[in-house]
DNA sequence: TATAAAAGAGACCGATCGGTATCTTTATTG
DNA sequence: CAATAAAGATACCGATCGGTCTCTTTTATA
């Protein structure tokens, strides 16, 4: 590896963290130079545009954010087990995030929605990959017969990621993790009473 | 009322959907002088700053949103319904949000979570506003004897908020309102199967 | 309606923005 | 080790940033 590519990794390391504390428009180029310690000249010699690191900064969070679902999901054996997992990446998000700044999709969905459609197409692309990969746990576990055959995985799917979602905010914005968890308590609940097909399962004229 | 209020109102109102669309860094002067029509010389006769246009446009924005919320609250006599009010505000979030560029909470609290403490501390007061309706919606619930009498109002509460906000984002990032109609379908039946006290309760044994 | 006060326009301020061109230094390779 | 290519520092660019100042116009009041 040469010495460029490792400049190149450093930058990208770093700007991703101050991006998603501060934002896309937040960010100034001295601070991605205060923080690397790279001058200007340095860093437009391994990228085009403010925008192509930003780029790059999302894909290297998002991807890291992913690896720590996989993970988390690969330690469980059960399907409702492994829905709790992406949970327990996040549950304490105020302190110890899986990323510094909080989730990289929400971030860069919320600020790039209506302003920057390439990364908010990045962050679809994020979304997308976590709704899929929880779609497949719960069909798996569908197939398996620990959910009900008439579960929706679409739905639940949905629902498990943005209870994830807006628990991030939620104690991220109170500074108090007790909404992750208080969440994360609920879902596992609802999971049980509402999903699993037995022995917890309620009594199907109920459904 | 004065010409000079009225101007102030103007700039606020304006500038508040800027804001909530492109975010305080990435909202210039020159944008709200654009969309208000007025000069800059004409902006600060009422406003000291830009971070006193955003304060002030965030707390009409966000007060506006509340009504919203109170209305729809309003119309519902179950405390049930009253927790699925808040779904419906938000039900056509991608062409038609109760404010345009979504929830100002979220918005707000996602860019100035780590860079912007005053308007931080706004969304969080906005956070506890919406938080304490939900409380007292379900605790009046149980009060009525419409929900089990252990439900813990602070859990639920956190679920429903994190469940909107979380469904206003995926939604808003797809492009598709079906991920909010998604989550108010599920979490309906929740209620329902979860919080009710008769006579779709479950039995007692399973909860 | 005269007059003072309020409101707004327009020019201007230094600082910073993203980005480029040139030159020096550091790695890499024959 | 010499030659060359890669990497990075420095200085600079025009544009825009938030904000101020002065002057004109409009509004409200006596």
């Amino acid at each position: 590896m040469k010495k460029g590519d490792r400049t190149r990794d450093h930058i990208i390391m770093k700007s991703a963290a101050i991006f998603n504390q501060r934002g896309f428009a937040g960010t100034s180029l001295n601070d991605i130079i205060a923080d690397t310690g790279i001058k200007k000249g340095g860093i437009y010699r391994h990228f085009a545009s403010k925008d192509e690191i930003a780029l790059e900064a999302y894909n290297y969070a998002a991807s890291l954010v992913t690896r720590k679902f996989s993970e988390a999901v690969d330690q469980e054996q059960s399907a409702s087990g492994r829905l709790i997992a992406f949970f327990r990446v996040y549950e304490d998000v105020v302190h110890n995030p899986p990323f510094i700044g909080g989730c990289p999709m929400q971030n860069t969905a919320v600020e790039s929605d209506d302003t920057h459609s390439e990364l908010r197409d990045r962050a679809r692309q994020g979304l997308n990959i976590v709704l899929d990969m929880m779609k497949i746990i719960i069909r798996d576990g569908i197939e398996a017969g620990e959910f009900k055959e008439d579960l929706d995985s679409d739905a639940l799917a949905s629902f498990a990621f943005s209870l994830l979602e807006g628990g991030i905010l939620l104690s991220k914005l109170d500074g108090d993790n007790k909404h992750m968890l208080m969440n994360k308590t609920t879902f596992s609940s609802y999971l049980q009473l509402c999903c699993l097909k037995s022995p917890q399962s309620i009594p199907t004229n109920l459904v």
